[in-house]
Order: structure tokens, then C-alpha cells, then sequence
DNA sequence: AAAGCTGTTTGACAATTATCAAGAGGCCGC
DNA sequence: GCGGCCTCTTGATAATTGTCAAACAGCTTT
């Protein structure tokens, strides 16, 4: 592991409080990979023998049923993954693949389980980090449930509106091919679903989507705090 | 609170490791309440004041976007709802009303955080019991990503056949419209799905349902542990 | 430049799901 | 008993979403 990579991971909130002596303890068995796009990390069904960080790049998680495919988010540095498996020692419910050239901290589980039985701090952090980690899971089961295509879409590219600082100009970080997995639809109906909201002002180019009546289709898209707002 | 609620309480895994004294202030100030069916306990949006525990009867989670309202989850005795908002001091993302006359335990959430902040195995409960739920998220968003209506309903129907003891009846414990919400379809919808298992050896009889095939309703729901298992 | 590959888009069509309207059946109060 | 109310079901229809096939653009390889 490169010694300035040390400290990103230290800012990371669930290792930010804690000791630091039990932070070298996680972190003197972990190593840091780099691993090229498309690399299947891990695989449902597998033991949760490591916690990983993205350090650099991204990830998708996703998983299979009857044959069929979904995405259930991307993860971007600098984050955790898989948290709840290694702290139940259960089987993986999703398998991961990198998006990006990127760098993947892998931490064994058992010395997260360990530090975590003595560090308070971590303790805490552990909690508040599982806590968003389920509001978020039920924000998009709400999204899911509550909203078409479409209206999955445009509160999308709303969030992704307001991350990327309200220019009128919001960049895909990821194929549409995925994002039509995360929003819970064929890529087909992704391409139609952006025609639909060309009214609104919507304007595609490739990974470059220009927002040009953004009230039009924020009262298209009715975005809520309570289903929208990741991270809180 | 009547003096033998207590220990059941107690028996709660959230509630089993932490130590006495600790046990005793947490419920000191909590108070248990009986309700009819069909109050709204708490609504989305509201400030997490209480944890909420089911001693008795039956509650159901749901949320509203859009106009449009699902059942995200029905909770039954003995166990929390919304411990991720009390962790979090955050709103509800989830409104809770009773189904049937249930007794509600609340404890108020400062006294939560407050314990768990110096009770170790109290803690580490709480991490367990919140990645089971985190789990549990995961696997209901799986559930309405990659199947279709009557697959979901084929699966509820195989689950609640392992949970009653394997006879070949099912009975359903809440309302037809509520599984519907629950299982992310309209009541009318439930109604023909239920006539589509027909051939599969599933007869309705008002909320008893028959399973005479349960080999070829199997074959039909492809059951999987990593969408299907609650509480691993 | 041609061929091959991938990602995306479009069209035609089919399957799934929702909506609207109406009716059947059970339950309760009067 | 009767009417009203509720849940559930059924039918007709519409909206949404998915599937299949084909075409195209942007790449890279040869």
C-alpha cells in the first residue's frame, strides 16, 4: 500500500474516530489491489471474507435472480462495501464489478469484527454508516415501488444535477446500459425514457445531458427529501 | 407497563447481552401502549423521537411519493421498527400504522443512544439487528427488481408455507390489499395472480390458501436464499 | 478501407401491470 | 329483513414496460 493512501482512508467517516492503534491494526493485514474495468470482485453467495474500500475508480453492485440482472447501486470512492456481511459473517446478497481502472482496499473481515468488539468509536462509526447504508436501500425500494421509468429518470438526473453543482450540463459517469440496470429498466426504455422528458428539457448528447428547463422537470419529477436525498 | 411484559422484552436479541442496569434505564422512561387497528403510529417526515417495539399484534410499514402509497414491510412481535432514524436522530423515512390492536413499546431515543453509547454488547446487538434489516432491505429490493408480480407472490405464498409448518395451508395474516402493497402490485392484480397459480396448485378460500402442488409452485417461483431468507 | 465489436437507438410487437367500472359476497347497525 | 359499507373479484380497456430484430455510430483491429 502507497503510504500517502493511508491518510484518505483514515478521513473515511467509519475510520475517522477511532484509535490509533487500532487503525493500524485493520489496516496492517489489509492490502490495496488494482484491478482493471469489469473485474467481478465478488461474487452473491460468497463469504464475506473481506470488507472493501473503493479507493480510486468505481463499482458496481449488483445481482441476479431467475436469470435476470439488476444493478443495485455504484459505489464511489471513497467508500465502503458490503459492510452488513461482514459484520453478520454471512454470505455476500450482491456481487460487485469494477466500472473503472480502480484501487480496492481489502480488509479482512475477522480484524474488522475484531477491532470493532474493542473500539468504541469504530463501534459508533460502524452504526452511523449501516444506518445511511439502510435508509439509503429503502429510499430506492421507495423509488422503485412509488415511481415509472420515467419519473426514476428524471429525479436522477436531478440529483445528479445538484452533485455536479447545477450547471446546465449533467455528465453520465456511467453506460447507459448500467444506468438503465440502476433505474430498474432495459436499456431500450432508457433510450424512449429520454425522449419522453425532451419536452422537459432535456437535451442528450452521448454522456453529456443538458438540463434546459430544469422547473419544467422538477414538477415533472417531484422530487422528495425522503426518497431522493442519499446519505442521510 | 405491566410487570410481565418486561421480560419479553428482555428476550428481544436488540435487548438479551446488555447488562441490567443498563436494561433498567433504557425502559425506565419507555412507556407501552395499546392501540386499535389502523392507528398511525408515526408518519415520514417526523423527528424519530421513540423506538418503537411490536409486543403485540401487527404493524405496517409504508410510504407515500407522488400521490401513490406502498407497504414496505409488516412488522410482528417481538421485534423494533425504525431503529435506523433513532440511531440517526433523523426523520422517518417510513410511516407505521397498527393492523390489528397491537401493544406498542417506545423508547424514547435519547435514552437509546445514550445507553449505546457506554453498553458494549448493546452495541454490537444493534449492529447485528441493523444489518439484518439492511439484509432484509436488500433482498426486498431484489425481489422487485427481478420478479414479476406472480413470481413475487409465488414466493410469499412458498415462504409463509415454510414459516406455518409446511401443512398445505397457508393463511394469510393481513388484508389482500395490504399484501398487494406489500408485494408491489393492485389488489386487482393480486386477484388474477392468484388465479394464475390456479394451475399450480394454489386454491384461495378467503385468506386460507391451499397448496396442493407445492413441487410445481417451486418450480414456477425459483426460490432463492439470497432474495427469500428473512433475518440472515 | 474493410471488418468486427460494442453501445445505443428505433420500430414493431407482446407481455405485464394499472385503471376504471361494475358486481358478488360478507358483515353490521338499525 | 334491509340498506349500507367494506373487501374482493371480474371484465374491459389503457398505460407501461419488455422483447426481438434491425440499423447506426463510434471504436479498434487487421
Amino acid at each position: 500500500m502507497r503510504p500517502d493512501d493511508l491518510p484518505v482512508i483514515r478521513e473515511l467517516e467509519l475510520f475517522a474516530g477511532m484509535a490509533g492503534d487500532n487503525f493500524e491494526e485493520v489496516m496492517r493485514p489489509a492490502y490495496l489491489q488494482r484491478f482493471p474495468p469489469q473485474v467481478e470482485l465478488i461474487a452473491e453467495g460468497d463469504a464475506a471474507d473481506f470488507l472493501h474500500v473503493v479507493v480510486e475508480g468505481s463499482v458496481e453492485l449488483f445481482a441476479h435472480d431467475n436469470g435476470r440482472e439488476t444493478t443495485l447501486a455504484i459505489i464511489h470512492p471513497v467508500a465502503t462495501f458490503i459492510l452488513a456481511a461482514v459484520l453478520r459473517d454471512a454470505p455476500y446478497l450482491m456481487s460487485a464489478r469494477t466500472l473503472a481502472p480502480s484501487r480496492i482496499l481489502m480488509i479482512p473481515s475477522e480484524n474488522v469484527r475484531a477491532v470493532f468488539e474493542r473500539d468504541a468509536e469504530f463501534a459508533r462509526s460502524i452504526v452511523q454508516e449501516l444506518s445511511i447504508r439502510y435508509r439509503d436501500m429503502a429510499k430506492s425500494l421507495k423509488n422503485q415501488k412509488l415511481r415509472t421509468s420515467v419519473e426514476r429518470l428524471a429525479n436522477y438526473l436531478l440529483r445528479e444535477y445538484e452533485e455536479q453543482g447545477t450547471t446546465g450540463i449533467v455528465n453520465l459517469a456511467i453506460d447507459k446500459k448500467t444506468l438503465a440496470a440502476l433505474l430498474g429498466m432495459t436499456p431500450e426504455n432508457l433510450s424512449r425514457a429520454f425522449n419522453t422528458l425532451a419536452p422537459y428539457g432535456v437535451i442528450v448528447d452521448g454522456a453529456k445531458i443538458s438540463l434546459t428547463k430544469v422547473p419544467d422537470l422538477r414538477q415533472l419529477a417531484k422530487p422528495n427529501p425522503l426518497t431522493d436525498d442519499p446519505g442521510t
